[in-house]
DNA sequence: GGGAGAATCTGCTTTTTCGCAGAAATGTTT
DNA sequence: AAACATTTCTGCGAAAAAGCAGATTCTCCC
């Protein structure tokens, strides 16, 4: 509960809830909460029925589905100014949560406000529907690669996803995020071993540096290359304020 | 180019374009074509810039995403009601084609039309978002299937996926797809031996019956029974309209 | 109804991936 | 600083999946 809770103060530069004209943020307002989650916290858990949306204000969430014996899958990396928390339909729940992987903050509201700021600020409902729009591209293209790449191209592209939603941390090219081999894993759909033998292979070709837990990226580009044969590409950031 | 143009006389009961108010229906009208494809045909290839919106009137579409030297992966099925083509963003564009499984027809509706209904139609774009909303907790779904489950337990599910989205047809449980083994290979992430050599697996267990191409499901159950242990559950569709 | 082409099917070998077990390193707590 | 717990790492055998080759069957079109 840092910051003031305004959202007109909001340091947040990218909050879709800032598309909402001045009178309806004031309402929202009333009907915001805002929380902070240590690292490790769920924000939500499978089989709660989310009843509202979640704005990342700051930090690093990891969304996960629950498969087999509730193993977890990494189906999507979450950061400032991301949406979570699609709204309930008749009830039914999925078997998904949102895991914070570090410190984070973020603002609830729920479905009854929300469902009315959208008939009174089409802006805001434009902009969410475009930011929905551009995750189903980018989580269909991630499920081809999963489908379609060997463990080794996997673990690279994990590696490219974490970069391109996490970025790098203050003192070069060391993945900004608290990750552990087993959430690579978790990202990748295969086990800790293998994520290790693979980092060990790139170590050795010089793509990357282990750093303890920590992965610096040397060859960011070789990683790149790993990958054309996929058609891969960089997915560009959506700028939600235009 | 059957039955009429207009959207007001559309026989297809779950369209999008219903939601706008009548004055706009009739605005768009003026700005949609609607075109028939046969089966086999591209709605819009992989690299083609989409600028506007395709409303599927009637029939099955694959939505394929290219991967490895271009092998096609099916990431979604769409039928009567559904949306294809997210609206583009800067320019970029994704591997990701839509192709017509059966004779089907298509409406489309240019970006610039689509976006100017939005700002003026909040119930249609509500309804809109909602939708990517669901197919992104789908394909959320989907992928964790794809990263856990067993190539049998996978080739269940992409059954189940069949007839979830399509149904049967008229004479009974036989899927209503012209799906081909290759077909199910790509919803799967396998091969075409594996699929077939699966298929004779459950036909021996029960499960489905070969009659020729066509696949009859006998033991629906027993399908979905098999996946329980990943939390599969029916996902139940969407009522566009309310 | 017949024939060409496409799709389906089966057996076999090779390759990849998994998963266990135990050692080493890291980092966290007292 | 030491002890404990967690995470990382390596080797090896087992299991799963892929890939090839060739036979059969189906389907579509004339």
């Amino acid at each position: 509960m840092e910051n003031s809770n305004s959202c007109i103060t909001c340091v947040s530069p990218n909050c879709f809830l800032k598309l909402c004209s001045n009178e309806w943020i004031q309402l929202i307002e009333g009907h915001k909460t805002e929380t902070s989650y240590e690292k490790g916290q769920y924000v939500f858990n499978a089989g709660d029925l989310v009843n509202g949306l979640y704005f990342v204000k700051r930090g690093k969430i990891k969304v996960v589905s629950n498969g087999l014996n509730n193993k977890e899958h990494i189906v999507r990396l979450a950061t400032d100014g991301h949406v979570l928390g699609h709204r309930g339909f008749g009830g039914e729940t999925y078997p998904i949560s949102a895991i914070a992987m570090d410190d984070s903050v973020i603002c609830f509201v729920d479905n009854e406000t929300i469902s009315k700021a959208f008939f009174h600020n089409p802006h805001f409902t434009v902009k969410l529907m475009l930011f929905y729009s551009e995750e189903l591209r980018g989580i269909e293209a991630r499920m081809t690669y999963l489908a379609q790449m060997t463990v080794r191209d996997r673990v690279a592209f994990a590696l490219l996803y974490l970069k391109d939603v996490f970025g790098y941390n203050s003192s070069g090219e060391i993945l900004n995020a608290n990750i552990t081999r087993a959430d690579i894993a978790d990202i990748c759909g295969t086990n800790v071993e293998q994520v290790i033998r693979n980092l060990t292979d790139f170590e050795k070709e010089k793509l990357v540096a282990k750093e303890g837990k920590k992965i610096r990226i040397t060859n960011e580009e070789g990683l790149r290359q790993m990958l054309v044969i996929y058609n891969f590409k960089f997915v560009p950031k959506m700028h939600f304020i235009s």
